[in-house]
DNA sequence: CGCATCGTTGAATGGCCTCAAGATGCGTGG
DNA sequence: CCACGCATCTTGAGGCCATTCAACGATGCG
């Protein structure tokens, strides 16, 4: 809200951004991103628990994640929000809305998070001149086509040990990726959100965590998760599951 | 194998294709699919349980399916397989190989199925120089995008029948978008491999179909499947679900 | 006609959800 | 700085449902 908050936000540009290798300037030279800088809007900080955007709500703009966290959710019939996902910096936010006019789920901000407006109809007129720039944005959705997918359905068979060790593999790999540690993180949501995510109750959440706790692979501190024994959790997420279902001699 | 079929398969193009308004050509001149048409190959049909194409093979092209039926699958580290996905007539595949230089998944023929080939390289070119043709990429890879978290996690958390209920409500809104009919149809895929995709075991997966049978729900004769009570499948997939988890007040 | 794959049916085990209650943490206001 | 209130998180006991194991029936293909 202050004045000097807002300035040093908006002077900041793609070129300079620590994310850029992630984001829609990767691959473009200094003139074109100049270009893509003039139509993105930075604006202050988004407040934890604010809405980027409504499921319903009329498609306009993708949004870059600078800085902060968000998860993406839509409410099912009997009033239950479904969280489909969480993003990170150098995340792209609403890609999901570009084939039809209205934005399917409800992207709300899971700390102050500060975000950059980039709107679509520009974009796309912006590409049609620079194929670099349109290459990317396929590349890009490319990428987050490969990761629902990845993601989408490891969670769905497997039991809760499991699916919490996917997921924070999943998030070690998304933090080494954006330079920090990739043993030592803050996961940015509550547990009931986690849990919601992975279709586990808070209560199987609690336990599960302890359990790997007390297992040695994991060291927890409220959101602060450090991962003691990173062989074990990957063979407890993609290797010789005893326990998994449908097992094939 | 015959002279004759393979003839009637190529002489087929896109601007004659029924399946035209699911696929690139979508929005497309008539001259602009004339030029698409140019670099599609056409092949003949690959047989039930063949590869169109391998995990970790290099990805040169993105496949459209023009009839049959196609699961995508990766091999898990202890040797299970895990399947994505599975694709229908106007569905494009290989999208999730664009950002990288191999195809992350398998895919594999669920009976006859005819293909056409579009190598990647050529319609970034076209795309360069037909800007509708890149829109209507971008589109696609968008409803992609949407549909794969709709479903990947609406499988995640529910109960059996409501992972069911919730999986034949998807196939009949595509068989619906291709002119067929939403509450007759033919699964195209073994309940094997249809428990895989859902994340149960092949057991459970008779006695749920079993079960929605003796509620009337449905009627079942094989791969046929008729949705017998419309309301009450959607009931059981979106609407109160008392046997959820994670009910909020 | 024989074999292999797929599909079905029946018990018993185990894991996750439910319900209930207490503990912890954190932001707010006194 | 402390007290309060609320949301989040934890812990415990019990029940339900999907998996597991085992065996049989159906189907399709050579």
């Amino acid at each position: 809200m202050t004045r000097i908050a807002t300035l040093s936000e908006t002077r900041s540009n793609c070129h300079d951004c620590r994310l850029r290798s992630l984001c829609l300037p990767d691959n473009l030279s200094k003139e074109d991103i100049g270009e893509l800088d003039s139509i993105v809007q930075r604006r202050k900080p988004v407040a934890r628990g604010a809405y980027l955007f409504q499921a319903g709500q009329r498609f306009n703009s993708i949004f870059a994640v600078r800085t902060g966290s968000v998860k993406a959710s839509t409410l099912l019939a009997n009033g239950d929000e479904h969280i489909s996902g969480f993003h990170l910096p150098g995340d792209v936010i609403g890609l999901d809305a570009i084939v039809s006019r209205d934005h399917p789920s409800t992207a709300i901000a899971l700390e102050s998070t500060s975000v950059c407006e980039i709107p679509y109809a520009e974009l796309e007129s912006l590409g049609d001149r620079l194929p670099t720039l349109q290459h990317q944005l396929v590349r890009i959705m490319s990428r987050e086509l490969l990761a629902e997918q990845s993601t989408g359905h490891l969670l769905t068979r497997r039991a809760a040990e499991q699916r919490l060790a996917v997921v924070l593999l999943k998030f070690s790999e998304r933090f080494a990726n954006r330079g920090l540690s990739a043993l030592r993180f803050r996961l940015p949501m509550s547990r009931l959100d986690l849990g919601n995510y992975l279709g586990l109750v808070p209560e199987t959440m609690s336990r599960t965590f302890r359990r790997l706790e007390e297992q040695g692979l994991l060291s927890i501190a409220g959101k602060e998760i450090e991962i003691v024994d990173v062989c074990a959790i990957k063979a407890l997420a993609y290797g010789n599951n005893e326990g998994d279902l449908a097992a094939k001699a």
